[in-house]
RNA sequence: GCGGUCGUAGCUUAGCUGGUUAAAGCGCCGCCCUGUCACGGCGGAGACCGAGGGUUCAAGUCCCUUCGACCGCGCCA
């Protein structure tokens, strides 16, 4: 019995009688002649079953779309007039010799590919999760992923992994799952690793993980989800905030020329373009925004203490227009608005050394500079009317010297999603997970 | 949680101001086809129009209730 090829390395045996194994992407019965594509992790290829052998022709017949086959057969280079040149394997195709099904297909419920609504390619994903789209969009998450790390680790972080489940200390502000299980506590599971990673940053000056973190928050936008992957990172000895936005300027950078090295096919097919990182990615001051807005489209937003969705989506079509950038960084909010561990402005009282990262018209980012000064961090804890006994834990680092540090919280499913130009963050989302559905829709069957 | 839009065959949709057997494309099944490549041709099956109630001689079409979806908002990544 021949070894496995695989479909993509077909073109180097053309003349060779081979084993390929995959599914079956598409037959096309011609009466005394069948066609299949094939497919595997690697690509596609052209088989055809030629008249003459009765029993393997009665077999090719009876296959239908996503069976899963070994195919035995000859690569043959095609003649001429059969070559198409815009498809991979294009120039050549397997002459079938056998076919042996190693697992049937049930009936399809759409073809592979097939134009749906969300809710039905929800209830269908695993089904779904193989068709070239999704195979290009988590392809492109995971080179995003790959570089956010090879770039951090070419910088001196270190990746460590946060724990999920926590106790009652929260940091407030976004809602919490409890977890009823621990004896004389209620856990609960983390919304964001950010005490854990501003504790390691006194182990190894710059640390970073990429973890999963849960809201409970009953939110229903296309931009939204109750469990997601947190891009997170931390560094020591900084001067202020500008130093953590110059590192993740720097590692933009890096995930858009990455991308542009191994996915450049994926984002041809999902029609998306690679966005433009500048060098020095444009900022302001949520005020000085605020002012911009007033001024240019006479929407008076100046009280506000943070930007709406539609001033998020107008700024960054701003910074396109102004400066060729798709992002762009908003700084200095007030004090009110932010965490308790949130760096204050000296020159500037009330609002912190905090930004937000705006990306293609949404929020992906927020961090900023951290109080590292243990009165002074107690002091915002109070000052947001939380016991700081509960927060004793975290503190102790605080308490036996840290340095000034600060970083960032970046979802990864919304960086993927308007990477590639998706409308729902959960087109982004290997397996979503909102309030009417994990996995499943939750709700009764209508 | 609130607001908007919507819920018709397996999938995606069309059904105008309510009026006889609810339409199409794709898929599926059958037959035909030796060069197709999302093959093609002919034929066929498949929907009680999300559910419940109401108005009317008559409702997929109007009203109410309910369930569900999507989009937007608050909040956030």
């Amino acid at each position: 019995m021949n070894e496995r090829t695989m479909i993509g390395k077909l073109g180097e045996k053309v003349g060779e009688t081979i084993s390929l194994s995959g599914w079956v992407d598409v037959r096309r019965d011609q009466g005394k002649l069948v066609f299949f594509d094939f497919r595997d992790v690697s690509g596609t290829v052209q088989g055809v079953v030629l008249p003459g052998d009765e029993a393997l022709m009665t077999a090719a017949k009876e296959i239908r779309n996503e069976f899963v086959v070994r195919v035995e057969g000859i690569v043959n280079k095609r003649p001429e007039k059969n070559v198409q040149a815009d498809k991979v394997n294009g120039d050549i195709e397997l002459e079938i010799k056998g076919i042996e099904v190693l697992s049937a297909a049930q009936d399809l419920p759409f073809e592979l590919g097939a134009e749906q609504n969300l809710d039905t390619f929800l209830d269908y994903l695993p089904y779904n999760l193989r068709s070239a789209k999704e195979v290009a969009i988590f392809k492109v998450q995971a080179e995003i992923l790959k570089a956010y790390r090879a770039y951090l680790n070419s910088v001196g972080f270190t990746e460590f992994q946060a724990p999920k489940l926590i106790g009652d200390d929260a940091e407030g502000g976004a809602e919490v799952f409890e977890v009823p299980y621990f004896y004389g506590k209620t856990a609960h599971l983390a919304t964001s690793p950010q005490f854990y990673k501003q504790i390691m940053v006194a182990t190894y000056e710059r640390v970073f993980c990429a973890g999963t973190v849960f809201r409970a928050e009953k939110h229903s936008t296309s931009r939204h989800l109750n469990e997601y992957t947190s891009l997170d990172a931390e560094m020591g000895f900084i001067q202020d905030h500008t130093d953590v936005m110059a590192v993740e300027s720097a590692l933009l950078i890096h995930i858009a020329t990455h991308l542009k090295e191994t996915c450049t096919a994926e984002f041809a097919l999902l029609g998306s373009e690679i966005p433009v990182v500048p060098t020095v990615i444009p900022r302001m001051k949520l005020r000085e925004a605020q002012e911009l807005i007033f001024k240019e489209t006479g929407k008076d937003k100046r009280e506000e203490p943070d930007l709406e969705p539609e001033d998020e989506r107008w700024l960054c079509e701003w910074s396109k227009k102004e400066h060729d950038s798709d992002f762009i960084f908003i700084t200095h909010y007030p004090v009110s608005k932010r965490p308790m561990y949130t760096f204050e402005d000296p020159n500037d009282l009330g609002y912190t050394n905090g930004f937000d990262l705006l990306f293609r018209g949404v929020e992906i980012t927020t961090g900023g500079q951290r109080r590292h000064n243990y009165e002074n961090l107690v002091e915002g804890i109070k000052m947001k009317g939380l016991d700081p006994e509960k927060f004793s834990y975290y503190l102790q680092v605080f308490k036996y010297g840290m340095p000034p540090h600060g970083g960032w919280g970046m979802g990864l499913e919304r960086l993927t999603q308007k990477f590639l130009g998706l409308s729902n963050v959960k087109e982004a989302t290997l397996f979503p997970r909102d309030i009417n559905r994990i996995d499943n829709r939750l709700s009764i069957e209508d």
